[in-house]
DNA sequence: AATTGCATCAACCGCCCAGGC
DNA sequence: GGCCTGGGCGGTTGATGCAAT
């Protein structure tokens, strides 16, 4: 038979912690860890707390070296990086940021960060056509907010929102100022089948990959950063899912087995860091802050870049995360591991 | 001064997965 | 192999405080 029921709901404490819990955990995990048994804990030291309330209270508040608030400019960047390419991993986000807990970064995205970035453009004619806002239920791009929502998750859109503005910013001929390429994207237009049924290496440079390659010009006369041709994705191989169906609701592809090695990715990685960070930096803080930050902005992008692929660090990363090799030997399987939603996105803009 | 609306964040809920039985 | 539980995770809720009216 299995184990012993987690805990008597009825007779559990809910609500905030007390100074005498906290502080009774507090003294109990530090003089004797948690035990391996969180369930169990609570009754050992007389909390008629839930064992995962516990743990959660111990994790979020009482760990030593716990950081609230006050989240830096490259603590932004990071997670603002890392939530494009993997969507809502709070948890593997965290582990980039010491101190920070995932509670504490998807609190933090979910009322600043996001605002701060969905917000710039939500102004613009172009991005109110495109954008979905959650918060009016306005029409988005003739369709009803209820049909967009069915067929996109939250977290896919906004990850797609955020690509466009990273796209398009200073892209006058991209997926998101060119109402033309909208249908043919669009997720109600052609949700699934282009990407269920193509293999990931095999995707083709699109009709906006293909504008992006141009010349920029600024329509309004701005003044110009130069646009990165293929802007690389720094994550397209950080990618990780280990779900059986992505954030859109289709299985994952699993034919096509596709293998990239840790080198490539390494290379491909560093290199695309620093474009992203940048971009994102722009997105921000504004294109002026620029100047004369970018050295430090870019050692700041790479050194965090740097621990996911240097040594100790890095390995600990990988095994946690679900890159370990031991399975595949050296190779991360690329086409099993790659979200649809994911794939489209990637599919809009940028190399696989 | 009272009311309303908004922002923040700690805590809970429910689901999934790995592993014990 | 199937059932059950603990641990972990992401999404959501509700209490609180602050600002605007």
């Amino acid at each position: 038979m299995g184990r012993a029921p987690c805990c008597d709901k009825a007779n559990v404490k809910k609500g905030p912690w007390s100074p005498e819990e906290d502080a009774k955990l507090k003294a109990y995990i530090e003089e004797h860890g948690t035990g391996g048994n969180w369930i169990a804990l609570p009754q050992k030291i007389g909390l008629k707390r839930c064992g995962k309330s516990c743990r959660l209270r111990w994790l979020n508040y009482l760990r030593p070296n716990i950081k609230h608030g006050g989240f830096s400019e490259q603590e932004d960047q990071i997670i603002c990086s890392l939530y494009i390419s993997i969507g809502s991993r709070w948890s593997i986000i965290a582990a980039q940021l010491p101190g920070r807990t995932d509670n504490d970064i998807k609190n933090y995205w979910n009322t600043r960060l996001k605002k701060k970035l969905l917000g710039k453009r939500r102004d613009s004619p172009q991005s109110r056509r495109l954008s979905i806002n959650q918060d009016t239920n306005e029409e988005t791009n003739g369709i009803s907010p209820d049909a967009s929502s069915q067929a996109l998750s939250t977290s896919a859109l906004e990850r797609m929102q955020l690509h466009m503005q990273l796209q398009g910013l200073y892209n006058p001929f991209s997926f998101y100022n060119n109402p033309a390429l909208w249908p043919k994207f669009h997720p109600l237009g052609d949700k699934v089948s282009p990407i269920q049924q193509t293999d990931a290496n095999t995707i083709a440079a699109t009709p906006v990959q293909q504008a992006s390659d141009a010349t920029m010009i600024e329509p309004s006369g701005q003044n110009l950063l130069p646009i990165k041709p293929n802007m690389p994705n720094p994550m397209n191989a950080y990618i990780h899912e280990d779900r059986n169906t992505s954030t859109l609701g289709f299985p994952s592809p699993s034919s096509s087995r596709t293998t990239l090695s840790m080198d490539n990715f390494n290379t491909n990685f560093n290199a695309a860091a620093v474009g992203l960070e940048d971009e994102l930096h722009d997105l921000l803080y504004g294109k002026n802050e620029c100047f004369g930050r970018q050295d430090k902005q870019q050692q700041t992008a790479m050194e965090c870049f740097k621990d996911m692929n240097g040594e100790k660090e890095s390995m600990n990363w990988w095994a946690t995360n679900g890159f370990d090799d031991k399975s595949s030997a050296g190779t991360w399987d690329f086409a099993s591991n790659l979200q649809p939603d994911l794939l489209q996105e990637y599919g809009l803009g940028y190399d696989l």
